[in-house]
DNA sequence: TATGAATGAGTTTTCATTCAT
DNA sequence: TATGAATGAAAACTCATTCAT
């Protein structure tokens, strides 16, 4: 029923490809840099026929949101709900954030640079949605302080927020090609974040 | 601090108005969703008076990135090179940049964020002077590693990129109006910094 | 009233509710400003629906036009051809065009105003048929001004232009809530209409 | 300062041409059916440069209401509080309503068949406006039916209701080209109104 | 009989930039 | 030094219509 061949733009289905192209072309050149034109292109079809899927420009930025939002939402859930200490879990999930961040930078790129381009009651819900998704993952953080894994008196908050923006902004920096695999950067960022965390005097 | 200039003094400021009124435009809407138009009518100037000064919209863009980064190099450049221990001065850029970016949120929020809109050779030019200005500051981790005074097991790379992202991500969550002052934001961040940088078995 | 045919009864009322959702809109917005998809929309069927009975939109402004057309010259050709004096009939038949226009305000408007969008050839009929009927009211006129029922000085064409003038414009004021009932309505332009066409010496 | 020749596109001032551009398209072809382009083309200008002046196309209606309204209203004005009986000054009026808008023949329809296009709020300010001519003229009719000059039992609104329609209608039929010139029609429409408003029984 | 995908030409509008004054 | 008229290219979006199914 899908993909039968591996490769040309004419596979998979039209929504899908449009995702793709905008994702891709967003990611390059930002969002009002890109015109519905060169998306159509990008995804071989007629401008008419992006309109047939994708009521707006906007809707397609949407539709890159909600996918990876989906996604990390769902992969962080699963890992935070898992047995093991805070610190395993934190562990498990930082790994995971950098890893799928890295496999998917395009799309976590057009996440925080175009975010504000959103329609505002699309960019309502993003916004919620990703405070939950902060809170959840600070939640772990708050966990390991309470049962004295981490260090109590550094703000759960600013681990949080210092962690994600190091997420982001790998899409600055990372490239697939470069001399660390994605596995590798994900442990060393994960044991740079748990090593900020360690507590003072460590338990004898 | 610049222009000491013979003419009349509301001439001085023009320029200084339109990349005040630039800055504040990029920052909020996005450099291409920002008209020239806006720009002038934001600084009280008329198209054509903004012509006289700035070659093109572009040019405008190069502006903003040419006050903070000949801001923050100077100032790094200082602290680097001043007296101390690597964790002394490493300590007093931190806060340094902190605060002084929390200052220049708007300057910080166009910096990361419309860098890909500005003109190739321009951008080779920025791009090379971030990359010193991110040498410098991870010099002062790998001395403080050389010295002892780190856990050498971390990269200083990804310790400089993961600060830098943090430093950037602060536009997404900052507001001056909330519960921090940024000092003590400042204070919070280099503690964690250090934090993440403390040797696993503390000199005894 | 037509169509006893031989489908299924939901079908047979399709063509209906296109006409009827098409006379509504282009009333409300004009012919071109009214879409396809709208008109398919209102009549709660596709496109390709619509398509289906209709080869064009243009068609189905001209049946909005055949319609009307058929019922007023219709009801023109039955009074002017009664019994009565010239007068009776002009009575009868003006009493008749406003109450059935009140009735068919939607249609009316378009009638008159979108004519010029009809495609050229059915523009010829429909101006045909409308001198036609046209000339029929006037020969009432002239029947009258010849018996001496009428003034005969005044211009039978005028008389008939100005008060199908009146008519038409009646959609931009009348309204079926308003405080006077179609049948006063008819009642009191046919009186101002038979007031104009006094003899100047009264019948002694 | 203003036309020195009397032809060429190039004559006049740029707005000017294009009013009357506008104004000759929109009665042609009606409002949605015309495109900017072809108002700059028939203006000789660029679109651009139509939109220099005009902040949309809708604003290019309102110019032409504005135009007319002010034209017919400031000249009823005058006839309206001149000397001379009701029915002396209902006679002028008349006359020179049906004249002025025989001269301007296509700002009449697009007045009248254009209107429902306007932006709401010019619509609300536009219906205004008519309103209070529709009830000077009316106040008018009403002041010689007050002192006896006209028939009382007669609807003063409808009489007036019907000599505007009558008045627009001549847009459908009326061509300057025609038999009459536009002082008879002037004159026989006039004696048309003025005989429908002849009191029944007449001073003896 | 009916659908929905697809097209391609056309719509209004914006905009960076130039230039005569 | 500054203005505002003008341009021309490009933007997002709409739409009547066709056609395979």
């Amino acid at each position: 029923m899908s993909a039968r061949s591996e490769s040309a733009p004419t596979d998979r289905f039209v929504p899908e490809r449009l995702v793709e192209a905008a994702t891709r072309l967003f990611a390059d050149k930002g969002y009002p840099a890109t015109s519905v034109q060169e998306i159509a292109d990008a995804a071989g079809v007629t401008k008419g026929g992006l309109y047939h899927y994708f009521k707006s420009k906007a809707e397609l930025l949407h539709e890159v949101y909600r996918r990876l939002l989906f996604l990390q939402t769902y992969r962080l859930e699963q890992i935070a709900t898992s047995s093991g200490s805070p610190a395993e879990r934190l562990r498990a999930a930082a790994e995971d954030v950098v890893t799928s961040s890295a496999n998917s930078l395009r799309e976590v790129t057009v996440f925080f640079r175009e975010m504000h381009h959103l329609p505002p009651t699309t960019l309502a819900t993003v916004r919620a949605e990703r405070r939950r998704y902060h809170e959840r993952f600070r939640g772990l953080v708050e966990e390991g302080q309470r049962v004295g894994e981490f260090r109590p008196d550094i703000s759960a908050d600013l681990v949080t927020h210092s962690f994600f923006g190091a997420i982001h902004h790998m899409a600055v920096w990372y490239r697939p090609s470069g001399p660390k695999s994605v596995t590798e950067i994900g442990a060393d960022f994960t044991e740079l974040l748990l090593s900020s965390l360690r507590p003072v005097t460590p338990a004898t």
